[in-house]
RNA sequence: GUGGGUAUAGCUCAGCUGGUAGAGCAUCCGGUUGUGGUCCGGAAGGCCGCGGGUUCAAGCCCCGUUACUCACCCCA
């Protein structure tokens, strides 16, 4: 058997018509966000390690790729591996995220930015998590962020901006899961959660629609909290919706700005969730997700974090940014071809001249075809087929007596069943 | 990191209670068919993921291993 052939693990091939959708995808996305007065950036594919590790990125750090120093002797190596810390190892590492390369490029930039950024990221980030239906080891995704905004006009513009660019990618269903870290730190007050406890705590109440309430409860008694009364919340939170009449653990002014928000996007499904919590450490405000009913995990995701870009600048500065799972989009959207009347198929026999071919082939590309030579296979269907397939519209045969682009008999290419 | 499923031709998959490897599609060749998407015939293509074990005999049973995949954890 020939060596393995496959791409890495978690990582993956795109095929001509798998490309073709992406692209497509990509570029509604590129142009929405741009309609909406954002800009697009660039950052390295790899941060230092140590800003990657900052403790910013949650459980996402210890997901995070990371690459070795160059010229590493065993001296050095065998002391790592003796102190245990092989992290020390590496002086770079592949980003996880785009929001942690975003707040180092702002603290960079900050002179040559506008008062008020508005950034589009589109581009690969990587997590070495065990592959399953919608994770991959490197996947994109599509940031937009607004830096220097501290109030909701913020959240507005990405919320709106996000779910146009859903809209224009025809996906229908989708709704905004929103909550507010200030809420989660006054429920977890109210239940004298130890500050750290508080991170796992808040993991555990995330998965309140999955394990119920029982499974909560037991999972906080495990990490030693006090659930004395915490059922009692827990079973009233997911409804709570927007005109709660305020328990005593909800944090009003919070709640109250999420309320402005809904407000101010009647056009978006916008769901209170005060049980959303999402894992990122960095968040310290407004928190929300795309959720579609047809899947178990989130199409995409995002929230406030105005402590970030203070840790790399000196002075904060307040921060929001909305990212699109782009991976899990396509696999929504599905291969769809459509066939281009103007990308044609020109068939010619195994002994025709070259050049003749292809310059009947420049002639048409002239007049503003996409234009394929295939040699004539014996199976000509299965060729037709996969020209098809590949979204091209109309074929023709080259003969030898076949001299200019007008001699030439374009015929329609489509399913076969109705044509013979 | 934990658990389940799968692994046979380029692709999709059969292979019965263990008995020397099969189909469809694709490829190549010959013929047929109105300058052509039809049909017929033929050929080529396999360490049955890898390594052990049981057996007279293993694609099939047992153990290990690797890869893929689904779920959990966590996440987009």
């Amino acid at each position: 058997m020939a060596a393995p052939v496959t791409p890495p693990r978690g990582m993956r091939d795109f095929l001509p018509n798998e490309k073709a959708v992406r692209e497509h995808a990509l570029g509604t996305i590129r142009r929405s966000f741009a309609a909406h007065g954002f800009d697009e950036i660039e950052t390295p594919v790899m941060e230092d390690s140590a800003r990657l590790h900052s403790g910013l990125g949650g459980d996402n750090e210890k997901l995070g790729f990371a690459v070795l120093k160059r010229g590493l002797s065993p001296v050095e190596i065998a002391a790592a591996a003796e102190s245990g810390d092989l992290l020390s190892l590496a002086d770079l590492g592949l980003r996880f995220d785009l929001t942690v390369p975003l707040a180092r490029f702002y603290a960079s930039h900050r002179a040559e930015l506008p008062a008020v950024f508005r950034s589009i990221q589109i581009a690969p980030v990587w997590r070495a998590e065990r592959p399953q239906k919608g994770r991959y080891r490197q996947f994109i995704q599509c940031d937009i962020d607004i830096i220097g905004e501290a109030g909701p006009l913020a959240e507005i513009e990405l919320i709106s901006a996000t779910t146009a660019a859903l809209d224009a990618l025809g996906l229908t269903g989708c709704s905004v899961r929103i909550n507010d870290r200030r809420i989660l730190a006054s429920l977890l007050g109210h239940w004298n959660v130890a500050p750290e406890l508080a991170e796992r705590a808040l993991i555990t109440i995330d998965k309140l629609d999955k394990i119920g309430v029982a499974g909560v409860v037991t999972e906080l008694g495990g990490l030693g909290i006090d659930t004395e009364g915490i059922a009692e919340t827990l079973a009233g939170m997911p409804g709570l919706g927007w005109d709660a009449a305020a328990p005593a653990w909800l944090d009003l002014a919070a709640y109250s700005d999420l309320r402005a928000l809904r407000d101010a996007l009647p056009a978006t499904r916008l769901v209170f969730d005060p049980t959303l919590v999402r894992g990122m450490g960095y968040y310290t405000g407004t928190i929300f997700e795309i959720a579609h009913p047809e899947l178990g995990y989130s199409l995409g995701g995002g929230g406030r974090y105005d402590g970030m870009i203070g840790r790399f600048l000196g002075t904060d500065v307040p921060a929001c940014g909305f990212s699109i799972g782009f991976e899990r989009i396509v696999d929504l959207l599905g291969v769809t071809g459509a066939a281009d009347p103007d990308a044609v198929v020109l068939i010619h026999e195994k002994d025709a001249d070259p050049a003749a071919l292809v310059a009947l082939k420049t002639a048409l590309v002239a007049t503003g075809l996409r234009v394929r030579l295939e040699r004539r296979t014996k199976n000509v269907k299965a060729l037709l087929d996969r020209a098809a397939a590949a979204g091209y519209g109309r074929y023709a045969f080259v003969t030898s007596e076949t001299r200019a682009p007008s001699s030439l008999e374009f015929r329609p290419l489509g399913d076969s069943a109705d044509r013979h």
